[in-house]
DNA sequence: AATGAATGAGCCTTCATTCAT
DNA sequence: AATGAATGAAGGCTCATTCAT
């Protein structure tokens, strides 16, 4: 009504794409600060400024955030891997970069947290943030693709489970030491890895 | 002091027993059912019938519950490690034998879970009963000691992490799956497990 | 911040401060009725018809309430008391008036106390209205500032409790009474008070 | 039935009256120790290490507890103080040594205490002991009786009441200073009170 | 759309009291 | 009598969600 027409974007429709980063900004915060399991709505919220209904206005639950955040992440993430994979040389090489990505992730990610969660029966923290998340989705579907290719006949899923499971693990040990040496964690679990996939039945032949 | 002693024989003594074993059922099973997050001190109790009060009785917090099914686990399971190590020929065998083991309790297991836990962001539901928290401790602790004696070099405990979390990975896809393979899943992950480790440098030599 | 801020002048503030002051009402009733240690945060919103919730969107606690509403009985005492000390012809007729102020107070006030509390050992139930508590406060005040133009050497502190102290037990005492005779206990108290402030060491000469 | 008969009195009878005093003296400790407001029968019956249900067999409530405490501590004091006013030259000497009597006890007494009791809206701390409710019992009849034979006309109950307030406030005030110093809190009171006596019209003449 | 107060279910925990043994 | 586990009513508090404005 009181709107000026000439913008390509009326204002309401621009503030309505910031709040929602904002609430995604937030929440992408609190995930990596208090974990997954630990954040409230509210603590979205509150991060957010914005009023408590607001966010209903958006998402209809923490989870829907939740999944937004690691589309948000995959599509990140995606064009890194590709290029990471174009640059490599074989399948071992392009597992390492992505395994040194991922821990770079990892370690700046870490840093950035409080030593909060101290009483929790501490059974592996990963999987709780966005990012990671999405890391792990789409170096999933780098193995899968790899394996389709020509890789052992293993069962894809197997493997790719396998071979996040090595990375996710050695990586939460990886942070829980100090100093944080992301080049020999990252060499055990490429090797770990790469000889993993050498004992698997070939193809063929 | 001066007071005679009831002596706690009767029919109490029994009935405590009984509670407290029914608090722990209870609770393993609602561990199981919906994750060790989503667990509150009042789940437990309900599906047990008792007061709320009584829950107080016996643990202090849904963290004592959680210890004490571990010990539990832990004490029914390290036998059975034990003699499956005793029995084994040589490491490659104790791994086999020990991944079938945990497959078929995770299969048992699982088959009492009804498959609650719709909405959550499905990113690993492992780890969080207490019964594999006590296998992963008694595998790791067999790892740790196969490798003092000789095994690779490698930093002993990124490897029972990366051993761990193969069975773990792979253990969660065999039950996504119908019908339910443990032999399959049990022959890829040994596999992986072995080759991996073959991979790595030796002690010597 | 790009978002129109909808201005609290509407409805909703008008309930807003209807329902604090719904609280502060009831907290006030329920202060006098069960005595401050007695009172949880659930009397006082049961009292006000509103959500449990409700009550921690005022206030954090039992003791903040408290505060607020002695707050509140200090600025609708301290204009009085001093109207009374400016239209005194002296100490002595400050101390009768408010004196006679406050007795006339605890009439009120304790006209509108069921007689409930019944089992408790019963030893001196005041201070425990956040309005005596304002009274005692002004009154010490005013005590402490009279002392220090030229009143009695004695320790300050000392003999404002020791006024207040007189105050108030004989204001319980005559609480207790049928028919309430404020004149008598006020006469007694003030004799009390004055001719014991006579008996302390001067300032000087 | 196997109870030895020679004994005067049973095991049985020996083991309630025990059982009884372990009850108050658990009760004076944290009625001493916690205030009576915040004073639970589970704080009393775990002090004493009898089974919760005991407590229900002498005791009725804390409120029954506390009055029989008050009783005992009446009965302990009634002779001091008796035999302070037979030493004493005049009511004036009483007073000072019953004062004195008193604060040496608050002082004890309060040596004990933790300094819990932190956030409360400290409002008088006293009377909630047993002692003191039972030393102020016995000052009050002491003032009664000599009031009666021959002193002031005024009206015997607020008297005592104002006397006992002014020790009972002003020991209050002495026990948050440090040092403590009894003898200058005595001397104020005995003062304040004697020439608040004064100042009261005479029984004729 | 944005707001933010109200809601009330629900959580954890403690407590007084009972009662079978 | 003594015991001590069981009980269930409260209490404090937080949270997701709604809805009048």
């Amino acid at each position: 009504m009181s709107q000026v027409a000439y913008l390509p974007a009326g204002k309401r429709e621009q503030t309505k794409v910031q709040n929602r980063q904002a609430i995604l900004d937030a929440a992408r915060a609190v995930f990596a600060e208090l974990g997954y399991d630990n954040v409230t709505v509210r603590d979205i919220i509150r991060r957010t400024g914005l009023a408590a209904g607001t966010f209903y206005n958006y998402f209809k639950s923490k989870e829907e955030v939740f999944a937004a955040l690691a589309d948000d992440g995959a599509r990140r993430f995606a064009p890194i891997l590709k290029s990471l994979r174009g640059r490599s040389n074989g399948f071992e090489e392009f597992v390492r970069a992505a395994i040194h990505a991922y821990y770079g992730f990892l370690e700046v990610e870490h840093a950035a947290w409080a030593e909060r969660r101290a009483g929790e029966p501490h059974l592996h923290v990963t999987g709780e943030t966005p990012e990671m998340a999405a890391v792990f989705a789409e170096v999933r579907g780098a193995i899968l693709e790899e394996i389709a290719r020509g890789g052992p006949t293993a069962d894809p899923d197997f493997l790719a489970s396998a071979c996040i499971a090595i990375a996710r693990e050695v990586g939460d040990r990886m942070l829980e030491r100090r100093p944080i040496d992301t080049q020999a964690a990252a060499d055990f679990a490429v090797t770990m890895i790469i000889s993993g996939l050498h004992g698997l039945p070939k193809a063929r032949g």
